[in-house]
DNA sequence: TGATTGTTGATACTTAGTATCAGTTAGAGG
DNA sequence: CCTCTAACTGATACTAAGTATCAACAATCA
């Protein structure tokens, strides 16, 4: 196994998750999964395609989206709008939830809206029926708040 | 003029932006403008680029795309995120608002939380400081609606 | 009018994402 | 175990977004 296969938790998860859909159990999926399940933090598909070619160049690029547009339709991948594109992320949590990503380090978490469903409302009072919504938060994350001072800020990806 | 040439408000404020950046008038921006100012909806750059070469086939890609760029500093132009792709759309409004897209015919229409410091207040509670945030509803416009029973909904772009 | 500097279109390049397709293989069932 | 087939694969190719360069060009101003 060793630290670069990721998660556990979340490998077990995912390949669970595929096999409820009847999926086959492939070599390929399998790198591609560790590699996800060792994404610390929201990911481009060419960071993915790189480090999954780190471990077998010869899995091929249409394969990593492939799988990537099936743990999306698992609801364990989720695709995030950067302010620089979209980025990728592994996400567990099941509950209707949002994401903060830090422009500093590019660290996300997630949370939730005491009143979510005004959200609807708002929209419900220009006469539009709410199918769903997706809320993005940009911002400083706790780690980063506190090496503010210095003069340089941490560097992290993205 | 005419009707091509899009809403004249739109336009001047268009260009009196641009104005105030200290730009240049020139006939592809101006044209460009145009165009942008006559789309009713959300676009994608393909689509504004293929209108504007209908007006002027010598007007390249780049140009489109420094445009659009110029008009996003300004406020002007703003890009959404469409459950397909990017979007771009002309939005004239100031104060801070967000954007409800049919996702029927495409039409989009904007909209305010009542209660907007709600969101930075839940990312304080994971300790986040925001620095913005952007919320997009996708739903069903009035007018579709109203359409609903019928065997087909009404088409639309997007 | 002429110089300066911003702007332009062509070209080329990177990345995202989808589509095809012929070859390969997982894994079910015998 | 073997066989068969549907699922999966990588290669290839394509479209679209977006950026970078750069030489030619033109809006503006002295
Ligand atoms: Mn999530
Ligand atoms: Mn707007
Ligand atoms: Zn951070
Ligand atoms: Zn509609």
């Amino acid at each position: 196994m060793g630290p670069r296969s990721g998660d556990p938790v979340a490998l077990r998860l995912m390949e669970r998750a595929l096999d409820a859909q009847g999926l086959r159990h492939t070599l390929p999926r399998r790198t591609i999964l560790e590699v996800v399940a060792a994404m610390g933090h929201p990911f481009t598909p060419s960071e993915l395609t790189e480090q999954v070619a780190q471990r077998d160049p010869h899995i091929g690029r249409a394969s990593v989206f492939r799988l990537l547009q099936l743990l999306r339709g698992c609801g364990l991948v989720e695709r995030l709008h950067g302010p620089d594109g979209e980025l990728y992320t592994l996400c567990l949590a099941t509950e209707h939830h949002h994401h903060v990503t830090c422009t500093v380090c590019g660290r996300t978490a997630t949370f939730s809206l005491e009143d979510d469903a005004a959200v609807g409302r708002a929209v419900e009072r220009i006469g539009y029926r709410m199918d769903h919504h997706v809320l993005q938060v940009f911002g400083v994350c706790p780690a980063c708040r506190d090496q503010e001072q210095p003069s340089l800020p941490p560097e992290g990806p993205r």
